[in-house]
DNA sequence: GTGAGGCCTTCCATGATGGGAAGGTCAAGC
DNA sequence: GCTTGACCTTCCCATCATGGAAGGCCTCAC
């Protein structure tokens, strides 16, 4: 949805380089809600604000809220993120660090994939031998409720 | 933790075969707390009570609770778990309708086991660039900054 | 000056689970 | 008969990331 041309009241401002709200959202792909709740929870610090209350971004901004968004993209948590940006905003980080966060990351999701993995064989295997037709009977729910597949 | 004997204030209870919450909880796998919260989100129909208030659980209710905890290991919802239990409880239910479900179900790990695999593919990708060593230089951080790989 | 729409804050909800507090109940041992 | 300790009860709060709604202010274009 296209926004209206730039308001006069923030001339200034966008001179500056600066947005409003809903304009960085849409920059960086993090909705206005998680922004504001960013800063609430201090990964983002407080934006600064114009007379009436309106919170300001700048290219930094935009660039720390696009680094955010990327690092959920990529599944990490909020607090595994805040030690990212750490390791972002210290320029004399060891990569060591940063690799080991990402590989702790990796191994986390393979542990949850293979968990996945294993409710779906098992799935997969049960809705196999289940006729799937209108009579009752079904291997499915017979292992859900611990019953022995029915020996004939 | 072992149990203690029986509470004679049981005996009659006991006698027809019913359990206290804890008990129940030992022989299920579900931990009294979320039996309650079943109960109380109608998962469960509210138990029998002694005349002290505390719940009482028959064989029907264990076997319902096993039902329940084996179909949130293989990651059903809540939700998901209701319909199954309407199917069980449903004599003349059709397999199909059971089978629909659990398909449904694993379609929706495939989904998500997809997702988490792409994830973790990037991210080792990109630990497989990153030195690990005391410099700063980490290509991760430079992905997830949104800078282009730095072209030397 | 009025209407549209962006922005503000605050509260509430999700889903499944756990923690903990404050207090009642029960069996057993002294 | 009282204490002990295991068990039970209800009620409230927390998690994690996200969204919704209400109610009010701000800015702009007409």
């Amino acid at each position: 949805m296209p926004r209206n041309h730039p308001r006069p009241e923030y001339a200034q401002a966008i001179a500056q380089g600066l947005r409003a709200i809903g304009e960085t959202a849409e920059a960086t792909g993090v909705t206005p809600k998680m922004i504001r709740h960013y800063e609430s929870i201090g990964l983002m610090h407080a934006a600064d604000r114009t007379f009436a209350g309106y919170r300001l971004y700048n290219d930094n901004d935009l660039h720390r809220l696009r680094f955010i968004k990327r690092a959920r993209t990529l599944g990490f948590s909020i607090k595994e993120i805040e030690q990212l940006l750490n390791l972002w905003d210290d320029r004399h980080r060891a990569s060591s660090d940063v690799k080991q966060l990402a590989l702790q990351h990796a191994r986390e999701l393979e542990q949850k994939i293979r968990e996945m993995q294993a409710m779906r064989s098992t799935l997969v295997d049960l809705a196999a031998h289940c006729h799937g037709d209108e009579f009752p009977e079904c291997p499915i729910l017979d292992d859900l409720a611990g019953d022995t597949p029915k020996a004939k």
